[in-house]
DNA sequence: ATATTCCTTAGAGTAAACTCTAAGTCAAAT
DNA sequence: ATTTGACTTAGAGTTTACTCTAAGGAATAT
């Protein structure tokens, strides 16, 4: 069992982001005796997933449908899969422009140091 | 020559946004008889590599940094090649998460695929 | 010749994703 | 006992990067 906080810090967000995913129904934690949140191993892990949607630019909004495709159970299947294939696909894309950028990066670096080279 | 329109176009970015990275000094087209913006094959080609850093999660404001140092020429060839080192090592980071989420994505697919074959 | 489709400007509005404020409760630390 | 710091809520404010509006000028199409 965590508190905010201590999820807040494991994860390296804010408490505020932490609410503001249960405002969008992201997360739901438990509730203790004074109306506290409590956070299991099973919400950090559901947590730790969707961090790494969110880094690899899933918007929230997608993430909001797959958590509420979750909650909806086995009929939901087919599309959660869907979901999935779709993001793989998204990084598929993101992988191949950072890679063409990377090169080209990697050319105008090397031309900037043969310049510096040069001038000295 | 091209006009804004066609610009937009070749790029697939609106005229609105060609004005705002004017307004960021990020682009500074000519100007024809009537004041209207005329973009060269250099405006282009410049705009070609900032989408690209763009494209690579590189903030407006990083852009416009690097831009402001083209502009005030060789003395900055330094700053402009830390520049595009920090942004270089970015990519590598993005490179890496998206890797793993990729990974990740395709072990949780393979389990989708197998849950919905039982079920058939 | 009039309608359409560009173009111009300054500045207002929008969407996404936080990020913070205010007013208040509760519990551990000195 | 009171300060410190975490927690609660609803809701307002901020940042980034656009995106659009309004009011008007110029060129092409019917």
């Amino acid at each position: 069992m965590y508190t905010i906080g201590e999820i807040a810090q494991i994860l390296g967000v804010s408490t505020h982001t932490l609410r503001y995913y249960e405002k969008e129904s992201i997360i739901l934690p438990d509730r203790n005796e004074y109306g506290e949140r409590r956070y299991t191993d099973y919400h950090l892990k559901w947590l730790t997933f969707v961090l790494k949607l969110k880094e690899t630019q899933m918007p929230i909004t997608q993430i909001k449908e797959y958590t509420s495709l979750f909650k909806k159970g086995e009929q939901t299947t087919e599309a959660r899969l869907k979901l999935l294939e779709d993001h793989k696909s998204s990084i598929e894309v993101q992988l191949k422009t950072l890679q063409e950028t990377y090169r080209m990066l990697d050319k105008k670096i090397s031309t900037y140091r043969e310049l510096i080279r040069n001038k000295e």
